[in-house]
DNA sequence: TTGTAAGCGTTATCAG
DNA sequence: CTGATAACGCTTACAA
């Protein structure tokens, strides 16, 4: 039945016909254990909501797929512990592992993986062991978003910042940080607020910029779920955006570009992360690199796409940058 | 070190001190084999995209979790053939099966699933077979948005349909139909624009209607992608929503609640959908229920969310229905 | 080309 | 309480 050998023609037509009436199935498990692969990839997550999970999931299932392998998904884990503990479950059911944990040091991480199985970290830039990792550009995508906003003529930068316990968002609010310095611009505390990734913290924190007696003239969340809920706030005030204040985003969901107005962001091609960390795991698996074979580490490089959220405070837009858009005349193309 | 038997301390401390020191992790698959139980679901998806799948995954990790069970998913199915191929690569690796195929024929369906193994079908009402099903109460949610549409004043509503080929979609169809024919309102079927259930298609679909010499007064979309779509159509034409033309969607995926106007939509517990369907594997997993018990058959209720995004084509709001909002003065929590 | 036996890494059973 | 032994269902190497 897996065609491993010569086999008479007349031989194998009469055991698939007997495998059909009996409906036989192979079973998984045994057959794992025996040629000692398992046809699924383990992806370990630290949630599931949210437009950008889901993307990324589209991404390694699209390529795990293309290899004839399901995804082993396992998720809600914030600390090292969960993740090992994870990881453990794993062993044996999976032949790569895919790793996400933003809020895990980096250095705990590697201890708690398992020797034997490829790995890939996302998001974990700065790991010294032989693990691969892919990691987006956050610093660098915050920095050029800042720069953009600076360039249009806003000086005042309220920032909605993640969690402090998640890399990905201290990163990206390094990169704001870089901008602001390199034009010589304070860093005022008041102008940043803490969000936590979540539509409703970045609702909250566009309500406390909203309060504030000097207020900032756009607003930059750390994440596309929190500029959705700032968008949503600045609705609930009555505050026309981009006139009255601007709004930007990072990630490039794929809702920002249907968004009202269309939400400027930074993009980062979500799927393509997941599809290349499974694919980089895939060729590991096909072709086996021989021990010592360094591993990669890879940094994803972001765009800006700019649509119509974000304005200069002026109100003088600047057409060609703020009307970017469709390249096919259709918004869902419409990240430049 | 699974503490099936009683064990001397020392001994115990003994092996597990080894185990630690050797960095042993079981081999899942031949613990899989040996006890006949893999302690993992499988979920076969037509697809991974948007936030409804990605709300319904994080309802049955949730879930799953609880039980220590992991998620094997498989996307992309479209065909009876591919949802077999899928399942069959299932046989051995998971304990249960959670299988949504909304455009393959339920009873073709039943033909590919292999026995012996939990199942729940999703949204495949009507199936004859000795198989759990949970599905949404399509052609109720559809039939009583309408409703509230005709009530609200809307005499000329614009349905923007999913693919024939869907079953979730042609319920809701009929739903729809069913109101207009209640109230003896003509099929009109330069009403109905076939769409996909992608933004891209509620958006061709909302300028389609724009277009009409005679457009209607709301535009009602078979889901909240659609919806938004639509939503940036209406932007994109410079048409104000609700006033000149109001929007609802189906679903109420996350987002609905932080869109521009927030949108009305026909609330769908898709977290619940996913969570119910893994606790009912979980349960017959656990009780093992003796040959010849009846499979449950559930339909999941919906409820109207009412936002902003519907309104009566006159100009004429009614407060205590289009601003039923939230519960706890936060947007994330505004259905009702 | 076909049949047979060993082994994959665990759990379960059953004498000591 | 401990150690040995037979499954679990498949693949693979080797003998017929």
């Amino acid at each position: 039945m897996n065609a491993s050998a010569p086999v008479n023609e007349a031989t194998r037509a009469r055991v698939l016909a007997v495998a059909r009436e009996l409906r036989f199935a192979p079973n998984g498990s045994a057959r794992a254990l025996s040629r000692r692969r398992t046809g699924a990839l383990g992806v370990v997550l630290p949630d599931l909501y949210g437009e950008f999970f889901s993307e990324l999931l589209r991404g390694l299932d699209q390529e795990a797929q293309r290899a004839d392998h399901s995804l082993l998904v396992s998720s809600s884990h914030h600390d090292a512990r969960g993740v090992g503990f994870a990881v453990r479950a794993m062993r044996g059911r999976v032949d790569g592992l895919v790793v996400m944990a933003p809020e895990v040091d980096p250095a705990g991480l590697v201890d708690v993986l398992p020797g034997g199985v490829p790995t890939v970290l996302l998001n974990a830039a700065g790991v010294q062991a032989e693990i691969h990792t892919i990691s987006v550009d956050n610093a660098g995508g915050a920095l050029a978003m800042t720069r953009h906003l600076l360039a249009l003529g806003h000086r005042r930068i309220g920032f909605i910042a993640g969690a402090a316990s998640n890399a990905d968002a201290r990163e990206r609010e390094h990169g704001f940080g870089a901008a602001l310095s390199e034009a010589d611009l304070p860093h005022d505390q008041t102008l940043v607020v803490r969000g936590d990734f979540t539509e409703a913290s970045g609702w909250r924190g566009a309500k406390t910029f909203v309060a504030l007696a000097d207020p900032p003239t756009v607003l930059f969340a750390a994440n596309d779920a929190m500029a959705v809920g700032a968008l949503s706030a600045l609705r609930d005030s009555q505050l026309d955006v981009p006139r009255e204040m601007a709004v930007v985003g990072f990630d490039d969901i794929p809702v920002a570009a249907f968004l009202n107005p269309p939400l400027t962001s930074v993009h980062v091609g979500i799927a393509e992360l997941g599809a290349h960390a499974a694919a980089l795991l895939l060729r590991d698996l096909a072709e086996r690199p021989p021990p010592g074979t360094p591993p990669r580490h890879e940094l994803l490089p972001t765009q800006l796409a700019i649509r119509g959220s974000c304005g200069s405070p002026g109100g003088t837009l600047i057409p060609s940058l703020t009307h970017r858009t469709a390249r096919h005349g259709h918004p869902s193309t419409s990240t430049t």
